[in-house]
Order: C-alpha cells, then sequence, then structure tokens
DNA sequence: GATGAATGAGGTTTCATTCAT
DNA sequence: GATGAATGAAACCTCATTCAT
C-alpha cells in the first residue's frame, strides 16, 4: 500500500465495462457526498440532489436503486480504504509504534482528503440497513483491534508508555484524527498530508514513556499524570 | 464552577413555575436526547418519541412548540455548559498548561457523562435554524479560541512545546474528546471521571516538550518528528 | 354456521375497545372494497380512496399502514368464511351429497351477498405479500379438498355419478359460483339467496347419476356424454 | 370452423408485411401474456417484460406503440375467437342442445389452450380504453345472448329442463370454463380437450330435464330443487 | 393534560414513454 | 433494430403539526 490512497474511480458502476456514463455515476456520487457532508443525509433529499446534477428526481434511479444506495457507495470507500490499510501496514519491517505511526498518518491524511467520505462514514451509519452497519462495524473492530494490538505491542517493546491504557488511548487518536472532517477545508492552509504528519506526530508524543530526566523541565512540570486522583465527584 | 457540571433540571419547561409537570419535561427532553443519539435527529419520528415516553404524538405539543425544540433545549445543555467552563476557569490561579488540563478535563467528563447531548450538538447541528446554529457555533469558537490561547501561553511559558501549532494542537484534544460519545458506554469500565483523567493526561504529553535527555529511551524512539516530510505523494 | 354469513363488522379496527372512529374504518374497507372491483386493486390509488371517502390521502394511514392492508383486510373477510364454511358443516347429519349442496349453497350466497370481496379474493391475490397469498391459498386447498372428499362419498352413497372427476367436477362448481360477482348486481332481480339455490340445484344435477330409465326423455337425449371421444384434434 | 381454434400468427405486427422480426412479436406477445397472467396487468412492467424477453425497455416500442397494445392484442385473439365461434355454430346441423355442447366444448377446450389469455381477457379488462372496453363487452354480450338463446330454444324442444332459467344457466357454465384458466395447468393431466369434453358434458347434465321414473334413484335424492325455498336467513 | 383524527407538504420510488445515438 | 439516458407524472408513504373534544 502506498502512502496515498487513490482508487481510480471509487463509485459504483452498474455496467461493468467501460461506459461513458461514468462521469454521471461519479459526479452523482460526489454530489451526493457532498450533500451529506453539509446537511445530514437524512436532510438531504433527492430532489436536492437531482438540482444538483441538473436531473430529474427520478433520473437518478438510472444510478442508484435506493437513497441508501448511495449512502452506501461512499461508506464503501472509507471501508475499503481501511481494509486495503489493515493488509499493507505489516507487510513493512518496522517497530510496532512506527507502525502505528505509519497506519495513524495514512489514516489521517485520508480522513482529510476524503472528508466528505469520513463523516458519511461516521455520522449517518445508522442509516444504512442492519446487514451493512455490521459488516462496516465488524471492518472498524477489527482495524480498531489493530491499533490497540500494536500499541501493547509497543509497550512490550518500550516504545510506548506502560502506563497507556490501549483502549483508551487508540480511542483518544482515533477521536483526533475521525474528528479532522469536522473543521478540515480543502481551500485551508495545511494539506492533508500536513495534517497528517502533524497527528501523527501528536499521537506519538502523547504515547511515548515520559521522560524522567532533568535537563528540561518537560516531564516534571506536567500538571497531573495518570496516577492523578480523578476529580472529585 | 465545581468540577463535575451538574445543572439541576438543565431542560426547558414552559410554565415557568414550579411544576409537577416537570417530571414529564426531563422525560421528554431525556427520552429525546436518547433517541436522537441511537438513530439521529432527523431519523426520529415525533411517533418514536411519544411511543417510548407513553404519550400520544399530539400530547407531546404541551410540552415543546416544535421538534427543533427539543434538539435546541439539548444543545443548550452543552452550550451553557461551555459557556460556564469559559467563565469559570480563569478564576483559579494555575499556570496555562494546568488550566487547559483542567478545562479539558471537566470537558471530557462532561463529553461522557452526557454523551447522548453531545453527540446530539456535534451531529445534527445542521438541524437548528441558521439563527440557533449561529449563536452555537459562537460559543464554540470562543471556547476553541480560549484553548488555543492557554497553547500559546503554555508555550511562552516553556509548558508546551514550541513546535505546536495550536490549533492543529486544540483540533486534536477536541477531536479526542468529543469522540467520546462514539464509544462511550455507561455500563462500561470506566467513569466519566477516570475518563476525563485519562484523557487529560494523554493532552497535556502530546503537547509537553519533547524530552532531550538520555537518561531514558523515551525521546530518541519516536519514530518521527514534527518535522519529518510528509508521506510521500 | 348459520346459512347466512354475517359476521357483526367484519373490518379490522385498530383499538381494540369500541370506538367511535369504527364507522370510518367500515366506510373505508367498504369503499376500498367497491372501487378495488371496479378498477381492479393496482389501478385504484390511494388518492382515489382518499377522494372517495373524503379524506386527504395521508390520512388513510391513520387506518391501516399500506395499501396492501385494504387488500389483506378484505381478502380476510372471505378468508374467514371458507374457515367457519369447513368447521360449520360438518356437525349436520346430512348425505354428503346434500352436505355439498348445503356448502354450495351458503357458499354461492357469500359470493353474491359480498361480490366485492370475492372479487378482490380472486382477482388481486398475486398483490398480497408471499406469506398472505399462502395463507389464503392453504385455506382455500382445503376448501376445495373437502369438497372432493363430498364427490367421492356421495360417489360412494351412490349419490353421485360413478363417471364424475371430482376433481373436475369441483372446479366446475366453484368455477359457476367464483364467476357471480362478474355479473351479479345488487340491483339485479334475484337475490344472493335466489342465486345459490339455483347455483346450489344446477350443481347436483350435474353430479347426479344419469337416469336410465325411459319414461321421460330427459337422458336419452344428452347429446353427448362422458364416453364421448374428444373433438377432433 | 374447426374443432380447434388456432388462428396462424394471432399477435399484431405492425409493418403488414413478412418479417424476420414477426418471431419477436410472437415472443412479446407470448411472454406478456404469461406475465400478465402471473403477475396480473399492473403490475408487470415494461421492465419486467424487457428482460423477460432480453431486450432493453425503450426496444420494446419496435414492436408496440403502448403497454395497453400488448393488453389489447392478447384480448382481440379471445375476442376473435368468440366472433369465429358466434359464426361457426350456426353453420351446423344439429339440435339446440347439441349446438350449445359444441360451443362449449370449444369455448372451453380453448379457454384451457390458451389460459393467459382468457385470464387477461377477464382479469384486466379495466385496463383497457373504455372504447376498446365496449367492442369487447359488446362481443361478449353477443355471446352470451346466443347460448341463451339455445338454451330457450333447447327447452322447447324439451332437451332443456323447463325450470331452468336461462341467464343463471348461461352465467353458470360460463363460470364453469372461464374459472378454467385459475386452475389449469399445462403439465396436467388432462388436455385441454379432455378438459372440455368433461366441462360439456357436466352442463349438459346440469340442463337437462330431471329424471322422474323409479328405476335408479338419481331424481328423487336430489337433496333439495329449484324450488325449494332458500335457506334460513 | 391528553387524545386521536385530520392535515398538507414533502419524501422516496416506480414506470410508461421519448429520443438521440 | 437496439440502446440507455432522461423525463415527468403519479404512486405509496411519512411526519410535524393542528385542533376539537
Amino acid at each position: 500500500m502506498t502512502a496515498s490512497y487513490a482508487a481510480g474511480t471509487p463509485w459504483p458502476r452498474r455496467p461493468p465495462g467501460p461506459n461513458r456514463a461514468d462521469e454521471r455515476y461519479a459526479q452523482i456520487y460526489e454530489t451526493a457526498a457532498r450533500l451529506f457532508y453539509e446537511k445530514g443525509y437524512s436532510r438531504t433529499s433527492l430532489q436536492d440532489l437531482a438540482n444538483a446534477v441538473g436531473l430529474q428526481k427520478g433520473s437518478l434511479y438510472h444510478y442508484i436503486d435506493s437513497k441508501e444506495d448511495l449512502l452506501f457507495g461512499i461508506t464503501e470507500y472509507a471501508h475499503n480504504f481501511f481494509l486495503q490499510l489493515l493488509e499493507g501496514v505489516d507487510e513493512e519491517n518496522l517497530s510496532p509504534l512506527a507502525k502505528l505511526e505509519r497506519m495513524l498518518r495514512l489514516h489521517a491524511e485520508f480522513a482529510a482528503a476524503h472528508f466528505h467520505v469520513t463523516a458519511a462514514f461516521y455520522n449517518d451509519r445508522s442509516a444504512l440497513s442492519e446487514e451493512r452497519q455490521e459488516r462496516v462495524v465488524q471492518t472498524r473492530d477489527a482495524y480498531e483491534a489493530r491499533l490497540r494490538q500494536l500499541v501493547r505491542d509497543g509497550q512490550a517493546a518500550g516504545e510506548v508508555a506502560a502506563d497507556v491504557d490501549p483502549r483508551m488511548a487508540v480511542f483518544g487518536v482515533l477521536g483526533m484524527i475521525n474528528w479532522i472532517n469536522q473543521w478540515y477545508r480543502p481551500e485551508g492552509r495545511m494539506s492533508p498530508q500536513e495534517i497528517a504528519t502533524v497527528f501523527a506526530t501528536l499521537s506519538v508524543r502523547a504515547l511515548r514513556p515520559v521522560c524522567t530526566c532533568t535537563d528540561g523541565d518537560g516531564g516534571r512540570q506536567a500538571p497531573s499524570s495518570a496516577k492523578a486522583s480523578p476529580a472529585a465527584p
């Protein structure tokens, strides 16, 4: 797997061969992703979509069988990304934390580059059929399990602080990344790759063992630590 | 402001005086928050809500004027929390990073304790009227600005690594926290306070200056740093 | 079972208790039965029905959950009739042919008195869900099997001509009766009971052993018989 | 008219001359008849038909001008049969009851051999234009009138029981025959001709004068007669 | 306070039909 | 002859909301 995720045309096509209608498919799915991002899946009507692509409402049904197909097609894009990510990363010969960092970087880059897609993936999953939700959830769970394992491996290797709770740590770094679609704008200052680097770095810093030396007070003055008792009830 | 956020009955009441119907208001708003969380605001019908509280659909209109009122009431709960958080934290005499850590801890505790509320706040904001959205966004922006300022202050004080981008850092820690509603379950192993402590700690560790000493390998093995060139195109 | 089939209000009611909306239910189902009879189920729109009962299209959904419910409710009327008919007739102490005649008479009377219902039952069954179709078909088959058995019993008792094929005979008499809805009009000359008597009599005459005596020419001039060779290919 | 009805290619053709596309016409009309039989005219879409014949929906319009054309073409097949039947039977020199038996036999044979056609003819007539319906109804009425006249002639000749109501008798025998499409299957035990013979025989037996002699108990034990008072309320 | 009938706008979907290619 | 994109009307259905009781 390369650093960038760019499957050719990710959207479903009905006729298998090359087809001059492929542009329409892409146009429809891309517009749908944008509208779902802007208003939410349920608040986007097919009338909205038809208007945006310049078709009649009914004409959309040449390209889809149901509105849910649109959402599913979009979530499949993300789903397939995670599947590839799961397969790809183990091929490389890296330390656990390096692997983790690599996965998070790729994930974050994808989350920014395809923020419409990840927004649909996370916000409107409940609009998919039970069956389809389960598929998505299974892959998501496998992905999270892989990340947790890397954290544990990193702890065994001394790369990750022993007091880190792998579950919490993974929830935390995923939150950072999956939150990107809430604020990212393509016209913004930073590219998806730059954002990915920043977040991968922040994640690694959060996980690494706490420095205990004295030449610098970074570690000492941390105003509280994981051992700190929780705030008063 | 105390460590825990617990405004008495946060839900709106139409008749201003005390009223034996207050329970109904609370029941309706709490049930709505749960349903919105489970299915999304738009996919939850007032019939669903009426069924869940044991009323007829029409009877709900004794308690609300519109469906949006429910969503607004719920988001107001979060909104008011942020307003209080903004006011409260400066009263304390703490270093910037300590203040930041305190805000994040309170925020995270709220995010877990009221995960239904924060989910509605972030996922269904686009269903509010323009006017109401703007109000919410303004407060959110003020909150984020305050956090960024604390990061910058921390950098000035040497508590926060100089190479941290305040915008990215704040987006990152907010993502961690606002993601809590995606995985938190009240019946889970950790209490909101414990979760809050963990995330506050992780955040602080991510922000603090990188340790450069040699007595310990925490710093050396960081597999990449913020200066690392982004992944290849 | 009495000779006439008159269950009080045959149409479904949602709230179980007595209800002032029962009239509406009856009005809607009766109008639906009439419209389905006139134009067929598929060619009758809910708009047609709404217009006919003076409601808005959407208001019909207070009384039904789907258009198919209307068809199902109507076919249930016939379905229940056949179930009662199956149970009821054996209680009487009659000869096989007398029982058969009694069932056919009751069936024919029902077919005329409720010609809207039987028309829907037979013409639009394919619009019901698979599940519901199967239910109906099972009962229909049980009913036909009972009639065939009565024909066979009649043959054993010498009441029915031995050369009669029970399957064909039952198909024939059912055809007679189920065809009633094609021509019956309530304002016509004959009442359902009169029609039922005529058809029961015709059926019995068709089944009885052929007379072979000579005092009368009834038997002799039958222009062909079951033994006649089929028409030329 | 021969005993079997087999007009060469009954389906309409647009280009009047002979044409290698005739097979397509036949295929389309026959498939349509089958589909209409299985699901009803209104519930069969042109997409269903196109799929079944291996064409695209739009391509059907090379062969038809409208969906109704298909139904009309099919009903015309039956319509023409009845016209031929009306013309043909009087040429023969037979007694009234023999003529009647002959017509019913031919009708029944047609009804079985072309059960798809007769099903469409009777079930979906209401989907034709007013004009076309009227044409069909006129022919049907003429046909029924001819049958009634034969019954009356048979009564005058003493071949048919005097107490038979010609209208009812004709409705009855037509019901038997027109019901055939509800149960006939080509792979069944009996051929259309055998079925036709059975039903013609049953009809004749039902109509003939009741035997009043004593050598045999066929007549005496008829459990009720046309004079019997109708069943109790 | 509560009901439930009724509304009316708008949602997703189907489908016969047209037409440029 | 055949395609398949596109249309537009109309279908079934949902639902927030109103209101007389």
